[in-house]
DNA sequence: TACATACAC
DNA sequence: TATGGTGTATGTA
C-alpha cells in the first residue's frame, strides 16, 4: 500500500535512528534529534502523509485504534467517524506548506552561499532568522519588517556579535536537519502508535479540563518606559526607550512603530528612529511603582503571583464570588479627569485619601440629620473637607466617580482603573480559565486593554485553533522554527501533527504541546518557590590580562558572597560564566565539600575554574567581555533555623503573617513598601502583639509622612529618583523610625497627624449629580445603622473601617473637633482631644490582633454563607515567610535591614533589578482556597508531594483574614486561642509558655517522623483531590514545558539537605 | 554533577 | 564604538 503511493520511497526504518537499537523506539533516544538528509525531506514528509492515509485505509483491521481513538477535539461534530478525524489530519494546505518549506530549506543547504537565510530569504532581507526583528510583541504590527531587518543587518554585519549569531544560527539549522532525519525514521506503525498515545493523553487532559477558575494575567504597558514618561512628561509624545546605546530594556509604543523594542541595542534603535530618545534606567522607581501595583492586585487576590516587576497572575475566582456582595461604593473608583501630575493640585491617591472622605462625609450628614442637629451638621462638614487633601494640603483635582459592575470584565476594568489612578500607568489584562490562556489574552488588546475568554470549551478551542504557537509563553524563536519545520504553525497544527510530536519530542515537551492544543493550562497561581541559584555577572571592555581577569573574578565573588549573606543563603556549587570577545559563552562549575557564603572560598573556587580556562588556551590570552559567578545547590539557612527554634520563630512568623494580611487587606496600609517587611517581621519577635502592630503602623506612617520633592513632578506619595546615583538611592528609608512616635502623647507628637492646620473649605463635596454613588453610600450607611456591621457591609474593607472609626469618633462630635489622620487606618478622624484620638488608634490596632475568633461561632452560619466564611479563613504558609525568619535580636536585624539603602552600589542595583524572586513582596501568605481554610498544602495537583515535606514546609497557622473580618474583630480579645502550627489543634488560652511547650512537642514529633520518612525514601504521593492521571511518566501539567516537576524534585532535594543540616548543626 | 541551550522579562 | 542581567528549566553526557 505504501509503495503504491510512493514506489520510490526508502524502506521504512525499523530501528532507533539514534543508536541503531533493534527497537523502533529504544526509549533512551526517544525525542532525540537526528539528521534528515535534505534531499529526502520533501519525500519523507509526503511519506508521512501516506502513512496516515495508510492508517486510514487500514482502519477496519485496526482493533487497537478502534478502541483507543479519542474523539477529535477539533471535531465540532461528536459523531464524526474516525476516518474523518484522520482526514482532518491530512490538511492539504498544510501539507503543501510543509513541502514548500522543506524544499526551500533544501535549497538553502544545497547552496552554501545562502546558508544564513531561510525560507523567507527572498522576500526578506538576507538577515539570518535569529537576528531578525522579533515582532512578537504588542504594538509592533504592520511594520515594514523588511526595511527594519535591512537596518539591523547593516548595523550588525561583520561585527563579532553578528558572526557569533551566525554560528548559532548554523547550529540551529543543524538541529532542524536532525529533526528531519528523525522524522524520516519514524515508521508507519510508530505513527499509528503515536496517534494512539497522543489521543490517550489528550483524553486524560480533556477529562481533567477545569473551566471553573477565573485567572487573570495583568501586565503593565511598556513598563519601564511608562515610568520614565510619567516622571518626565516631556517624553510622552516622543519615541523613547529605556537603556543605553548598547542595550535597550524596553521602548514606548511610539518607538515600537519604528521597530525599536526591548533587547535591541540602542544604537540600532537610533538607526531605526533617529529621533529616538534613550533614557537611563531607574530601577528604584520601577520597584516602587511595582509595589503600588501589587497593592492593588492584592485587593483582588491576596495570593497573587508576581512574575516580574510588571506582571502577575491572579486567581480572581473568589473575588468574583464575593463581588456579588460588594456595595456600589466599593465598586467605585475615583478617577482624575486629567491624567498626569499637577504642580498645584493634590497628587495623592484619591481612592485612598478622598474616597473614604466622601463616605464619611455622607455618613456624618446622615448622623446629623438623624439627630436633627443642624449646627453639628454644618460644623461637621467644615471639618470633613472634600476639596483639600489633608495630607498634602493641596486642592483635590477634578474627578469622576466611576462605578464598575459585577462581571469579571468589570472587575478587571476596575482593577486596571485603580492601578492607573494609583500609579498613572496603564495595564493590560487577560481573563481566562487558566494561566496559559490568560497570558496570551493580556497581550491581545495591549496597551490599556483587556480580553476575556469565556470559560466554555468551544470558546477556548476557537481561540486557540488558529493561534500561532509563538504566542504561547514558553515557545520562543527556536521552538517556533523547529515546529514550523514540521508544518506546525498554529495550536491546531500541534494537534494535527501530534503523532510526529510524540516521536520527535521528549515526553515533557510533548505533554506541553498537547495541553496547548487543547487550550489547557494551569489553574493555580502559585507563590514563588525557593530560589535555586544566585549569581552576578558583568559585561566590560575587553580584559585579557590574567591579573585583571582574576581581579574581576574576585570582585564578582565578593559581590556574590554579599548577596548570599543578605539572603541568608549558602551554596555548594560555584560556577563561573565567561563570554569571550567573540561572544562565545562558557560555564564551568565546581562543587565544594561544604556549603558556604564565604567570599574567599567562593573566590578560591572561581579562581581555579578561571585559571583552568586561561591555561587551556595559553599561550593565547583569554580575551573576555563578560564574567559571572554563580552559586547553586543552595542551602536556605533561614529554613534550617526555623526548625531549630520554636515559639519565637512561630510568634514572629505569626506577626509577619498578620502584618502581611493587613498590608494586603487594609487599603489604608497599602503604601508600605516591601523592603520594610524584614524589619517589621523581626520586630514582632520581641514586641507584644499590640506593639507589633504599632510597628507596622509606624513603618506605614513613615512612608506617608515622607515628603519627597521633585523638580519634575510633585507627588508627596512617591519617592523621587536620584538621577546621579540611582542604585544607591533607595526608596526605603524609614527603617530606624522610633516606634514610640506612634503614640501621641502631646501636641507636638500629634502634629504629625493633626491636620487642622490645613484650611478646610466649606462643604462643597463634588459628587456627580447623577452619580449613583451617593445612593450606594446611603445604602451602606443604612446597613451600618440597621444591621450593625453585618451583612452587606462586612466585606467592605474601607467601609468597615470607616464604620468602626465612626463609632469611635464621629458619634461624639458635638463639641469642637479637630481632624487627625489615623496612622493605622489612614482615615481622617475628628476627635475632640488626644485621648480620643489615641482611643481610636487603639481600636484600629485591636482590629489587627492576630488571635482569631472562635471557629465554632462561624460554623453556625448556614451552608451558603459558610462557604464564604471558610474561604476567608486564612491559611498561612510559614515556609514562604521564612526569609524573615531569624534568630538575631531585633535590634540587630532592624539595623541590618535599615542599612540596605547604604549598601554598595552593585548590591543595591542588583536587588532592584532582580525582578521577582528576590523581591520580598513575593513572600506572601499562602492561601489554599480549596481546603476550607484549614491546612494548606502546596498545589500538588500536578506534582507529587512528599508527605513529610508538606508537614515540614507547611507549618501553617490559621488566622482570620483581616480583609474579611476587620469589623468582626472588635471583640477579639474576649475569646482568643492559638493554633499549633504543627498539629493544627487549637490551644486554648494565650499563655505562650504552655503553648510553646506544646509546639515543641509537636515539632519533635514532626522532625522525627520526617527523618524516618527520608530514610525510607518515601515515595512521592500525589495530591489528594486533584490528581491527574497521565500516561507514561508525564505527570506534568503546568504551563511551562516543564510543568513543575523538576522544580518539585529539586525542592525535595533541598529539603532533605536542609533536614540533614538541621541535625548537623 | 557539568554543560549547553532556550526562554522569560 | 556599541548587542544586558538574573533566574529557571531541560536535555544530554
Ligand atoms: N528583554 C527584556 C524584556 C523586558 N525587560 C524589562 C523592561 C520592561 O519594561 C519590563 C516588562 O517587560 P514586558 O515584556 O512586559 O514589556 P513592557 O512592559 O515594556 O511592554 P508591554 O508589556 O507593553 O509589551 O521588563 C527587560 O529589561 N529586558
Ligand atoms: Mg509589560
Ligand atoms: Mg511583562
Amino acid at each position: 500500500m505504501w509503495d503504491s503511493y510512493f514506489p520510490f520511497c526508502y524502506s521504512l526504518v525499523k530501528n532507533c535512528g539514534k543508536c541503531n537499537s533493534a527497537k523502533t523506539k529504544c526509549g533512551k533516544h526517544r525525542g532525540h534529534w537526528s539528521i534528515l538528509s535534505s534531499t529526502t525531506a520533501t519525500l519523507q514528509y509526503s511519506k508521512r502523509i501516506a502513512v496516515m492515509s495508510d492508517i486510514d485505509s487500514q482502519e477496519e483491521n485496526d482493533e487497537d485504534w478502534e478502541d483507543t481513538k479519542w474523539a477529535d477535539p477539533y471535531d465540532k461534530s461528536p459523531t464524526k467517524n474516525k476516518m474523518d478525524a484522520i482526514r482532518s489530519v491530512l490538511n492539504v494546505t498544510r501539507k503543501d506548506k510543509v513541502n514548500m518549506q522543506l524544499t526551500q530549506e533544501n535549497q538553502v543547504e544545497d547552496n552554501p552561499n545562502l546558508s544564513e537565510s531561510d525560507s523567507k530569504t527572498r522576500e526578506n532581507s538576507s538577515l539570518m532568522n535569529r537576528m531578525r526583528l522579533n515582532d512578537n510583541k504588542a504594538g509592533m504590527d504592520g511594520l515594514d519588517k523588511e526595511k527594519i531587518n535591512q537596518v539591523i543587518l547593516e548595523a550588525s554585519k561583520g561585527s563579532r556579535f553578528y558572526e557569533n549569531e551566525r554560528k548559532k544560527e548554523q547550529q540551529m539549522n543543524k538541529r532542524i536537519e536532525e529533526q528531519k532525519i528523525k522524522l524520516q525514521q519514524i515508521t508507519e506503525s510508530q505513527l499509528k502508535q503515536g496517534i494512539i498515545e497522543a489521543d490517550k493523553l489528550l483524553e486524560e487532559f480533556e477529562n481533567t479540563r477545569d473551566l471553573s477558575k477565573t485567572i487573570v494575567h495583568i501586565d503593565m504597558d511598556a513598563f519601564y518606559a511608562a515610568v520614565e514618561m510619567k516622571d518626565n512628561p516631556a517624553l510622552k509624545d516622543k519615541p523613547m526607550a529605556v537603556g543605553g546605546m548598547s542595550m535597550l530594556s524596553t521602548s514606548n509604543y511610539h518607538a515600537r512603530k519604528y521597530g525599536v523594542r526591548a533587547a535591541m541595542p540602542g544604537f540600532i534603535g537610533k538607526k531605526l528612529c533617529p529621533e529616538l530618545i534613550i533614557v537611563p534606567t531607574h530601577f528604584d522607581r520601577y520597584t516602587y511603582i511595582s509595589k503600588q501595583v501589587r497593592e492593588v492586585l492584592a485587593e483582588y487576590d491576596p495570593n497573587f503571583s508576581p512574575m516580574s516587576l510588571d506582571e502577575a497572575y491572579l486567581d480572581m475566582t473568589e473575588h468574583f464570588e464575593k463581588r456579588f456582595h460588594l456595595s456600589e461604593y466599593e465598586r467605585t473608583v475615583v478617577c482624575r479627569k486629567t491624567d498626569g501630575c499637577s504642580k498645584t493640585l493634590c497628587n495623592c491617591d484619591l481612592n485612598l485619601k478622598l474616597k473614604p472622605l466622601l463616605l464619611q462625609h455622607e455618613l456624618s450628614k446622615h448622623n446629623s440629620s438623624l439627630s436633627n442637629d443642624t449646627a453639628d451638621k454644618t460644623d461637621h462638614s467644615e471639618k470633613l473637607s472634600t476639596t483639600t487633601c489633608l495630607l498634602c494640603g493641596r486642592p483635590y483635582p477634578a474627578y469622576d466617580l466611576v462605578t464598575f459592575g459585577m462581571s469579571p470584565d468589570d472587575s478587571v476594568n476596575e482593577m486596571r482603573a485603580k492601578i492607573e489612578q494609583k500609579t498613572g500607568l496603564t495595564a493590560s489584562a487577560g481573563i481566562a480559565p487558566n494561566t496559559m490562556l490568560a497570558k496570551v489574552c493580556s497581550d491581545k488588546n495591549k496597551p490599556n486593554g483587556q480580553y476575556r475568554i469565556l470559560p466554555d470549551r468551544d470558546t477556548v478551542m476557537e481561540f486557540i485553533t488558529d493561534l500561532p504557537t509563538r504566542k504561547i509563553s514558553g515557545i520562543g524563536k527556536v521552538s517556533e522554527t523547529m515546529l514550523n519545520a514540521l508544518g506546525v504553525y498554529t495550536c491546531k497544527d500541534l494537534y494535527e501533527q501530534r503523532a510526529l510530536l510524540y516521536h520527535l519530542y521528549s515526553p515533557i515537551s510533548f505533554n506541553y504541546f498537547m495541553r496547548i492544543c487543547l487550550g489547557i493550562g494551569s489553574t493555580f497561581v502559585e507563590r514563588d518557590s525557593e530560589r535555586k541559584s544566585i549569581s552576578t555577572e558583568r559585561t566590560f571592555n575587553e580584559i585579557s590580562k590574567p591579573v585583571e581577569l582574576f581581579a574581576k573574578c574576585e570582585e564578582l565573588s565578593e559581590a556574590l558572597s554579599e548577596d548570599l549573606k543578605d539572603e541568608e543563603l549558602k551554596g555548594k556549587t560555584v560556577s563561573i560564566k565567561i563570554k569571550t570577545v567573540e561572544f562565545e559563552v562558557k560555564t564551568r562549575a565546581h562543587t565544594l565539600k561544604d556549603y558556604t557564603s564565604d567570599s574567599d572560598l567562593i573566590y578560591a573556587a572561581a579562581k581555579e575554574l578561571l585559571r583552568v580556562e586561561i591555561q587551556a588556551i595559553a599561550p593565547n590570552p583569554l580575551r573576555l567581555r563578560l564574567m559571572g559567578v554563580r552559586m547553586s545547590s543552595l542551602l536556605h539557612q533561614n529554613l534550617c533555623k526555623k526548625k531549630q527554634n520554636t515559639i519565637t520563630g512561630f510568634i514572629k512568623r505569626m506577626g509577619t503573617v498578620k502584618q502581611k494580611q493587613q498590608e494586603y487587606s487594609d487599603s489604608a496600609m497599602s503604601e508600605s513598601e516591601s523592603e520594610s517587611k524584614n524589619a517589621e517581621s523581626i520586630v514582632y519577635q520581641e514586641q507584644t502583639l499590640e506593639k507589633s502592630h504599632v510597628c507596622v503602623v509606624t513603618e506605614q506612617n513613615l512612608k506617608k509622612s515622607h515628603v519627597y520633592s521633585s523638580e519634575r513632578v510633585e507627588n508627596v506619595d512617591e519617592p523621587v529618583k536620584d538621577e546621579s546615583s540611582d542604585s544607591e538611592q533607595n526608596d526605603e528609608r524609614p527603617i530606624d523610625f522610633d516606634i514610640s512616635m506612634i503614640r501621641c502623647t502631646n501636641e507636638k507628637d500629634l502634629g504629625q497627624f493633626k491636620r487642622d492646620d490645613i484650611p478646610c473649605k466649606k462643604d462643597d463635596i463634588k459628587l456627580q449629580e447623577t452619580s449613583t454613588l451617593i445612593q450606594g453610600i446611603r445604602e451602606n450607611i443604612a446597613n451600618v445603622k440597621e444591621k450593625g456591621l453585618k451583612n452587606g457591609v462586612h466585606e467592605s474593607k474601607d467601609l468597615s473601617n470607616k464604620s468602626c472609626d465612626n463609632q469611635e469618633c464621629t458619634t461624639s462630635t458635638n463639641t469642637a473637633l479637630d481632624s487627625y489622620v489615623c496612622p493605622v487606618c489612614q482615615e481622617c478622624i475628628e476627635c475632640k482631644d488626644l485621648t480620643m484620638f489615641n482611643q481610636h488608634i487603639d481600636v484600629c490596632l485591636n482590629k489587627k490582633v492576630f488571635c482569631k475568633q472562635n471557629i465554632e461561632k462561624r460554623e453556625e452560619v448556614p451552608d451558603e454563607e459558610k462557604k464564604y466564611i471558610n474561604s476567608k479563613g486564612l491559611v498561612v504558609d510559614i515556609d514562604s515567610d521564612s526569609e524573615n525568619d531569624s534568630e538575631k535580636p531585633v535590634l540587630v536585624k532592624t539595623i541590618k535591614t535599615g542599612s540596605i539603602s547604604q549598601k554598595t552600589k552593585g548590591k543595591q542595583s542588583k536587588k532592584d533589578k532582580t525582578p521577582s524572586k528576590g523581591d520580598s513582596s513575593n513572600i506572601e501568605n499562602k492561601v489554599d482556597q480549596k481546603l476550607s481554610g484549614q491546612v494548606s498544602f502546596p498545589d500538588c495537583s500536578d506534582r507529587p508531594c512528599l508527605p513529610s515535606e508538606d508537614a515540614d514546609s507547611m507549618l501553617s497557622v490559621k488566622l482570620s483574614n483581616s480583609q474579611s473580618t476587620n469589623d468582626e474583630m472588635e471583640n477579639l480579645n474576649s475569646s482568643k486561642y492559638l493554633i499549633c502550627p504543627v498539629c493544627f489543634m487549637e490551644q486554648k488560652g494565650c499563655d505562650l509558655d504552655i503553648f510553646n511547650e506544646h509546639v515543641d512537642t509537636c515539632l519533635s514529633k514532626d522532625e522525627i517522623s520526617k527523618v524516618v520518612k527520608i530514610e525510607n525514601s518515601a515515595p512521592l504521593k500525589p495530591q489528594k483531590s486533584d490528581k491527574k492521571i497521565m500516561s507514561k511518566s508525564q505527570k506534568r501539567s503546568l504551563d511551562s514545558p516543564s510543568g513543575k516537576q523538576g522544580n518539585k524534585r529539586q525542592k525535595t532535594k533541598t529539603d532533605i539537605r536542609t533536614i540533614e543540616s538541621f541535625f548537623n548543626t
